[in-house]
DNA sequence: AGAATATAATTAGCATGCTAACTATATTGG
DNA sequence: CCAATATAGTTAGCATGCTAATTATATTCT
């Protein structure tokens, strides 16, 4: 039946358990990797904007901003442009961070991913992106932007 | 890069949204329907076996019962067998939602797997199992049953 | 210009996943 | 038989997703 969907939701769990576990050393957990890994690609963003990336709501990304913060991983500065908005930064403390965490997320997903050829990949990719087109439809929506 | 993870996850989250917004005229949620689905085919189950087949953690599905149980669709019974278990037991006022909660969730999935054939869903599934072994080889555990 | 509307960030509070620690009972080993 | 250990269910508290409502500022329309 709805196995599909809910085999999906144990993977992603599952995923997620296993990245945690290994960011733990390094202070992070997945959302807050996740978070660097767009901002990396954007220095500089409007939150709104960051959010779209990461695919979550504003609330959401507030406080893994927040936590981020604390550490000391991010900066949020006021935008020139525009006095509600705030531009997000990565602090120098970040960079040797961001190469760790690479290495470590690289490890999981080749373990994750390990037996699957290219082509079963890229296959998997096909349904998944016709997937979350259907969904989008549906819901109304397209948060994600990349 | 780890677009993978990051999309299975978006979809997973998108997934529950839709179900959610129909469930929501049922008083249900995703967490309690994937309940209520183990359940029918194994009424009577203990926790804990519960737990299993739904592929969560034990404190997980203590709450999600607490709810259908304040709700009226579940009953726990104390097992006689062990006096520290309880078997878990749908009610008659459950039978009904059933029926409506199916047609709406089949409902979803099949618009959700829109302009997918039957072969590459047999492929994607194939790759969800291999990807599941690897994360159980990975964690150690193996939560789920079926 | 000024009123109405829209947008950026935040806060508050819910849902659902988890682990750690607790209580009551079973089971096992000396 | 009884002490040590294991197991079933629960509680408490954290993480991370969400929506609704707030505050401050921009934008748009008359």
């Amino acid at each position: 039946m709805n196995t599909l969907g809910m085999t999906l939701a144990y993977i992603v769990r599952q995923w997620r358990w296993v990245n945690d576990e290994r960011l733990k050393p390094l202070g992070l957990t997945q959302s807050r990797w996740i978070t660097l890994y767009h901002l990396r690609l954007k220095d500089g963003v409007l939150q709104t904007q960051l959010a779209r990336c990461v695919g979550v709501e504003n609330p959401t990304l507030v406080r893994t901003l927040d936590g981020l913060e604390a550490a000391g991983l991010i900066e949020r500065r006021p935008c020139p442009d525009d006095r509600r908005a705030k531009t997000v930064h990565l602090t120098e403390q970040a960079t040797p961070l961001l190469v760790q965490m690479e290495k470590v997320l690289d490890d999981s997903r080749q373990q994750i991913l390990t037996g699957l050829s290219e082509q079963d990949l890229q296959h998997f990719s096909r349904v998944m992106e016709q997937i979350k087109d259907n969904l989008q439809h549906i819901s109304g929506h397209s948060h994600l932007s990349s």
